[in-house]
RNA sequence: GGCGGUGUAGCUCAGUUGGUUAGAGCAGCGGAAUCAUAAUCCGCGUGUCCGGGGUUCAAGUCCCUGCACCGCUACCA
């Protein structure tokens, strides 16, 4: 007996709505467990929302709503998507979740009480310093700030300290490190394995448990005066979602019995595989079987934006390719764990080739020629069909190639091998022709073509079922079979279907898209999002200057310190394009700046206006006036 | 600059612990067939496996080095 499996995806954030990374993710541990579902598994599907924190609080605030009342509105949004794409979940954990906040709070307790084996205590109080902007009430890492002041009320924060509870990790970084080089705790793929150890390398220091200004969270049990850091309280989802602290039965089936295995995006790499095993080390809990961490996406070699209008919409994708070949477009754009580009031009192309051409078509040649040949009724098998054994051979080994790969987060590995026996197949029709055979006074041996190739479409449906789950049951139910069908152990075996079994089609199952090309709509609303005033525009006033010197910026490097003139004064600015100019090319230069541009420090030196520069991927070239003119000329 | 990654056919990528003539899909060209969603099937690729060293009987596959690119990170007003 195999043992339970249990996977998780990371809580969403609800300041967002759910966008193409989050489906990304979803869509690939539904399928991953929908697999070790085929095995006859037990399995459970985590997923959920992140809800605390003062970024959501504030939200609701704007909203006019409770901060509850705030997230179940969201929640509804990513509930809804995961419907819209197959998405079926066990457990939909909400960190507001009654059951959440207890699970958390009895870790907490257990976390507070809990020695290390030197008999320190774990978690020990310190002090947090940071910029703290007292109109947000709250932190600003140095990144946030604009100019050296808060970016939404122009006032420079103050070097504020305040009491926090800290985890000791340190405490457990060699143990931990351990467990990770023998794989115990083993972090997939191999690259981010050796990414967390380099982590170790370069040092890890303890974490904040606590925090005492956030109001939007979970109170300590042991000092109701600070809210559980906000990395404590999502990572405890896992387990919260289980019945840690509820219900104990479930929890030891799903995490101390099961394989359990978390999925996310690299970007979260740190929390996952060093600080989450801590503290459940910590706590006295066995650590997660499996890390797996899919890398990032572009989209047609650009990072996705807003400003570039190059996103990608799961509802549009589904309102032009339906659910199923979103999923199945989605997961085979690039392999499963690496960085890849999406190219939107070949959503189509794919679709066309793989699901209408190779699967959709040959269901429809196989279903039409049975009802019109065989009065609808799947023919007999056959003996001595050219190539018959050999299909017949790789259909039954298909199961566990597949299995093999899925094991491995091989996913698109696993699509394309099921894609193969497609082929395998449309060969298998063509080779014998059965439509000839049928003309020629052969109907058994033709019938015994379509016997093989009903069958291996049934097994096609079989493992496809996964990524593509209604479209595979349509297939099947074109065998005359439901979701009991789907197995594993029916996907092995050939001679399943019932001679004689009716056969129906009615239309296509993937039919053809028009290749065209029609984005002007969005395109054209965020333009519109984006139009200026002209005295908005006018506010920049912008002049050629004259570069009299250059130098690089120490410590820098893709900044120049120039000194420029700008015909009613010299003054300096740093700017960012050490990697296209040296210092020497640049000066003499006629460039043009913004030069009512409030001062900035960057890198410790003032810069005191901003220069044009036009940048396309790699390549970047200032902007120069096209003829002579002195510094100083006004830019309009 | 630090850390990590990548560099194989026009494009997207496979190439397992080093071992015979380096593969697949897509696109392209030519042909066959007409059951089927103008879908399918067959044939066609001498690619400096980024460059340069090295280890080895043997390297796309290991080591060193250089270059290019990507991600995170610091700095990009």
């Amino acid at each position: 007996m195999q043992r339970p499996f249990y996977i998780t995806t990371p809580i969403y954030y609800v300041n967002d709505r759910p966008h193409i990374g989050h489906a990304y993710t979803t869509i690939a541990a539904d399928l991953l467990v929908r697999y070790q579902k085929l095995t006859g598994r037990e399995t459970f599907f985590l997923t959920g929302t992140d809800e605390h924190g003062t970024k959501i609080a504030e939200a609701a605030e704007k909203a006019g709503v409770e901060p509850k009342a705030f997230c179940d509105q969201v929640v509804q949004h990513f509930k809804k998507s995961w419907q819209n794409l197959l998405v079926s979940y066990d457990g939909f954990i909400r960190t507001t979740d009654q059951k959440h906040i207890n699970s958390v709070r009895k870790l907490l307790t257990i976390l507070n009480d809990a020695r290390t084996e030197s008999g320190e205590p774990i978690i020990y109080s310190g002090t947090y310093e940071g910029l703290y902007c007292t109109a947000c009430e709250k932190f600003l890492t140095e990144r946030e700030l604009v100019d050296g002041v808060c970016p939404d009320h122009k006032i420079p924060p103050t070097v504020l300290k305040e009491k926090n509870y800290f985890f000791r990790l340190s405490a457990y970084l060699d143990k931990l490190k351990k467990l990770i080089e023998t794989d115990q705790l083993m972090i997939r793929p191999q690259e981010r394995r050796r990414e967390v150890l380099g982590l170790f390398e370069q040092g890890l220091t303890d974490f904040s448990a606590s925090r005492e200004k956030v109001k939007w969270g979970i109170p300590l049990p042991y000092d109701s005066s600070q809210v559980a850091y906000v990395w404590i309280e999502a990572l405890s989802n896992y387990i919260s979602g289980i019945g840690y602290g509820d219900d104990e039965d479930q929890f030891d089936k799903w995490w101390r019995n099961a394989e359990t295995v978390h999925l996310m995006a690299k970007d979260i790499l740190k929390f996952h595989c060093i600080w989450w095993p801590a503290m459940l080390m910590a706590a006295g809990l066995p650590i997660p079987d499996k890390i797996f961490l899919h890398g990032y996406f572009t989209v047609d070699g650009e990072k996705m934006s807003k400003t570039l209008g190059n996103q990608i919409d799961p509802n549009d994708m589904i309102e032009q390719f339906g659910p199923d070949a979103t999923r199945y477009l989605l997961q085979t754009q690039y392999p499963f764990g690496a960085d890849g580009d999406i190219q939107k031009s070949r959503f189509v192309a794919k679709y066309n080739s793989d699901l209408a051409n190779d699967l959709g078509n040959l269901v429809s040649r196989v279903a039409k020629m049975i009802m019109a040949s065989f009065d609808g009724k799947l023919p007999k098998p056959a003996e001595s069909l050219d190539g018959g054994d050999e299909i017949i051979a790789e259909a039954e080994k298909l199961p566990e190639t597949v299995m093999a790969h899925i094991n491995k987060f091989k996913i698109l590995a696993a699509i394309e091998a099921v894609l193969g026996l497609v082929r395998t197949a449309n060969r298998f029709f063509d080779t014998n022709a059965p439509w000839k055979l049928v003309k020629n006074g052969s109907p058994d041996k033709a019938g015994g073509v379509l016997y093989i190739c009903a069958e291996a479409i049934r097994i096609i449906a079989t493992l496809i079922s996964p990524v593509m789950p209604s479209k595979s049951l349509e297939i099947l139910g074109v065998l005359g079979l439901g979701d009991e069908a789907l197995s594993l152990d029916n996907a092995r075996t050939f001679y399943y279907l019932e001679p004689g079994c009716k056969i129906k089609i009615k239309g296509s199952v993937f039919p053809r898209l028009k290749d065209e090309k029609k984005k002007d709509k969005t395109e054209k609303k965020i333009i519109d999002n984006n139009l200026l005033d002209t005295s908005e525009f006018a506010r920049a006033e912008m002049v050629v200057a004259e570069v009299i010197s250059a130098e690089r910026v120490e410590g820098a490097d893709r900044l120049l310190k120039l000194q420029i003139d700008i015909g009613s004064e010299k003054r300096q600015i740093v700017a960012g394009v050490a990697q296209f100019y040296t210092p020497e090319e640049i000066t003499g230069k006629k460039i043009v700046v913004v030069k009512n541009l409030k001062p900035a420090k960057i890198r410790g030196v003032e810069s005191n206006g901003i220069l044009l520069a036009a940048k396309k991927g790699k390549k970047l070239c200032l902007v120069v006036p096209e003829g002579d003119l002195p510094p100083g000329a006004a830019i309009n």
